[in-house]
DNA sequence: TGTACATCAGTGAACGCGCGTTCACTGATGTAC
DNA sequence: TGTACATCAGTGAACGCGCGTTCACTGATGTAC
C-alpha cells in the first residue's frame, strides 16, 4: 500500500506540473499510476490533500554540487522549459497555489526556503571570497525569483524566437552580476 | 451591445487576474457585467474566445513615465501583491495560459514585447546616458522576469515574512544593477 | 400623433458531460487449526 | 499439508453538482404608414 502511495503522488507530481491542478482529475492520477479511481480515497482524503501532499513531496530533494551559474544554465534551457513534467516544482505550480489550501502553500514555502539556501551554497561555492549571508540571500532570491519568472513567461508565450531569448537574455543578465 | 461587450471584458480581466480561468465560470462573468448567462453567445463565440479577447484587451495598456525604479516599487509592492484583480496580467494569467489557445499566447506574447519597451523606456529615463539598446533590452527582460517572478511566488506562499522577503529583496538587488 | 410591425439584445430553462466523492462488493493474501 | 476464515487494498457503478453551451422566447426600441 506505502507502494501505490508512493507511485500516485509520483504521478501526481508528473501530471500537476504538466498541466495544473485543476486539469487533471483524481481518474487521471489513479490510472497513471495503474489504479481504478475508487481507491484513490484509501490512500487521501480529498484531491485538495493530494495537492498539499504532492507539492511537500515534490519540492523535497535532489541536493546538487553545481556552481551556480552551471546550474542557471540548465535551469535556463529550452530542455527544461519544454518538460515541465519533470522540471522546476515552483516554476511548474507556484501560479495553481494561490488558489489552494494553507497546508499546499506552506509545503511550497518550506520547498522555496530550502530552494534559496541551495542556490546560494551553489553561489557561495561560484565564489573565491566569503560573500556575506545578507547579500547571498538577496542574491538568491533575486536570481531565483528572474529564474523562475523567466521560464514561466517563457512557457506561456506563443512565439518560439521570444521564448528563446527570454531564456538567455535573463541568464545573461543574472551572470554580469557575479561578474 | 458594444457597451455591454466592454463590460463584460472588464469583469472578465477583473475575475480571470483574481481567480484564473478555469475557476471562474461564463454565468459568473455575465453576472459580474449585470447581464444573465444565455446572452454571452451573442458576444463571443466560446469561453476559449473570451479568454483570448481578455488577454488582448487587459495587455493593451497605459503608458506612464515615471523612472524604472519608480515602477519597480509600486509593482514589487504588498499593495500590487493583494490587488491582482487590479493589478499585472502577466503575473497573474502567464502560467494559466501555458494551456490555453494559441490566439490567447499571442496577445501574451504581443502584450509582453510592448512591456519590455515601456520597461527599456523607463531604464534609460533613468539614465544620463545612452544604453546600447542590446543591453537595455537584455536588462529589460531580466529585470521584468525577476518582478514577475517575485510577483508570482510572493502571492502563492503561505507566509507573510518570507513573501515580503521576496518583494523587498527583489527590489533591492534589481536596484543593484542600475546603480 | 397614433398604431402595427420588425428587429434583436438579452432571458432562463434545459442539455450532455466530466468532475469529486461514496459505497457495496471482490478476490488475493495470511493466519488458525 | 490441507481447509476455513478474516482482512483489507483495490474495483467499478452510482450520486449530486456545476460547468459550457443551446435555443425558444420576451420585451424594449425604432421604423413605416
Amino acid at each position: 500500500m506505502a507502494e501505490s502511495r508512493l507511485r500516485i503522488l509520483t504521478e501526481a507530481a508528473r501530471l500537476f506540473r504538466e498541466r495544473g491542478f485543476d486539469a487533471v482529475s483524481v481518474s487521471e492520477v489513479m490510472k497513471a499510476a495503474g489504479l481504478t479511481h475508487g481507491g484513490f480515497y484509501g490512500h487521501f482524503a480529498s484531491k485538495g490533500e493530494l495537492i498539499a501532499e504532492t507539492v511537500g513531496h515534490v519540492t523535497k530533494g535532489n541536493e546538487d554540487s553545481l556552481g551556480f551559474m552551471a546550474f542557471a544554465d540548465i535551469y535556463l534551457s529550452p530542455l527544461h522549459r519544454d518538460a515541465s513534467g519533470q522540471g522546476c516544482p515552483m516554476a511548474a505550480l507556484a501560479s495553481d497555489l494561490r488558489h489552494q489550501s494553507s497546508e499546499a502553500r506552506g509545503a511550497l514555502a518550506e520547498g522555496l526556503e530550502l530552494q534559496l539556501a541551495r542556490v546560494a551554497a551553489a553561489m557561495q561555492r561560484d565564489s573565491t571570497e566569503e560573500i556575506p549571508s545578507a547579500d547571498l540571500r538577496r542574491r538568491a532570491i533575486g536570481s531565483w525569483s528572474a529564474m523562475v519568472g523567466a521560464m514561466i513567461i517563457a512557457r506561456a508565450v506563443n512565439d518560439s524566437a521570444l521564448s528563446a531569448e527570454l531564456l538567455t537574455a535573463t541568464r545573461d543578465w543574472i551572470g554580469e552580476l557575479g561578474a
